[in-house]
DNA sequence: TACGGATTAGGACGAATGTACTAAAATCTA
DNA sequence: TAGATTTTAGTACATTCGTCCTAATCCGTA
């Protein structure tokens, strides 16, 4: 019972991440799963209930993160690693970051969801500021509008960069790629470090890349 | 003969920004375009080329203003106006930047023409730095790291910024709503200005926005 | 072993899609 | 005005889609 469920979900996983969401039909997931459109039918009764069932599988852990946020040490090793473990959950269900907008409308329950974490987002960056600054990584900002600013170009990019990615490259190594697109996030942060934090994020960086081309 | 095809694209572009292409039938555009089916049909054989006809009609613009970059006086003012109407022209055509990876995927030959173009966008924010830094609006950047996370995230702004749009908020007031983002778009840069460059931006800030809320 | 609910398969249904075809109407040209 | 070409409308076609329905099968329990 249960694993019939997850094995039509994993199915339909592979399927819209190789092929988009509105591209694959009822019919191509039974076949994926090896089973029956009746039997699919039964353990899904609507084809959006595999997309919410999905969406959920994924947020769910996203919002554990976010959850657990103020009770961690926040430095930028830890952003660094905390954007790794995201984006490779995001990476395993793609199909959902690259159609976006068009799921969104498709699902009240899922837009609902998605709404509401947008201001726990920005609290998180809040929190997230204010600890790097108490820290001494990064430089107390003035300007209130600066600061939105940049709340703002964070909380896009991590809606964005899978579609980015998608647009401008044809990913061949996905771990390298997620590093590529972890530092390039960070790096919107980098001008906003103190010397401090610009030294421990180029520390980061020749640690972790090395001698990988960047781009 | 010329009026009706105008008039078919007038149709679809409405039906589009409003619905999506996908929800879109041909039926639908050709009762929006006040003609039957069959006469549709006529004028444009496949629905792909009533898409076609839209991006090009769109990027036409915007590949002219790319072109025309290097007979220009570059100066903050300049790109917040060059970034205005860009964004204006792709309001316009709004259905085709939230469902970017989807409509490329459908279309080899726009997918073509946008892969071309990303390296003449490249370029042409190359030549932009080298003239504001010719200017002092704009530090000399040493790591080429930095130049090249800074030229991605303005690239990828320029793709997505409606997409975000739409997930973000519900635009009421298109215009301000353009003057917004345009503002979001160069707060990408602010960090990298001098005294004189940031002072040129929060004086474009002030005379622009005045009293109206960013946020 | 017999019963009953859970699971599976297969097919049917109605709706909608993009495109092609045909004939009528409108427009242009000589 | 007569003939030819362009434009228009209406319909047909084949396909695909999500969902529903029914009957067969499996499997744990009494």
């Amino acid at each position: 019972m249960e694993s019939t469920k997850k094995r039509i979900l994993k199915a339909s996983r592979n399927l819209f991440n190789a092929q988009g969401y509105s591209n694959i039909s009822i019919r191509m997931i039974a076949k994926g799963a090896n089973m029956s459109v009746g039997n699919l039918n039964y353990h899904f009764r609507k084809k959006n209930d595999i997309l919410e069932a999905l969406y959920f599988e994924m947020i769910s852990y996203l919002d554990l993160r976010l959850d657990e946020l103020n009770q961690k040490n926040i430095n930028l090793s830890y952003l660094l690693n905390g954007t790794l473990l995201n984006k490779r959950k995001m990476i395993e269900y793609r199909f959902f970051w690259v159609d976006l907008f068009f799921l969104l409308s498709n699902s009240p329950k899922i837009k609902k969801h998605f709404d509401a974490r947008l201001s726990k987002r920005k609290e998180g960056y809040a929190y997230i500021f204010e600890k790097l600054i108490e820290k001494k990584l990064m430089v107390n900002i003035k300007k209130k509008i600066e600061l939105t600013y940049l709340t703002s170009h964070l909380i896009n990019f991590g809606n964005t960069w899978l579609y980015s990615s998608v647009l401008n490259y044809q990913i061949k190594d996905v771990q390298n790629h997620i590093r590529q697109q972890s530092f390039l996030m960070l790096s919107i942060l980098l001008p906003y470090l103190t010397n401090k934090g610009k030294r421990e994020f180029y520390g980061l960086f020749s640690e972790r890349v090395k001698n990988k081309a960047l781009m």
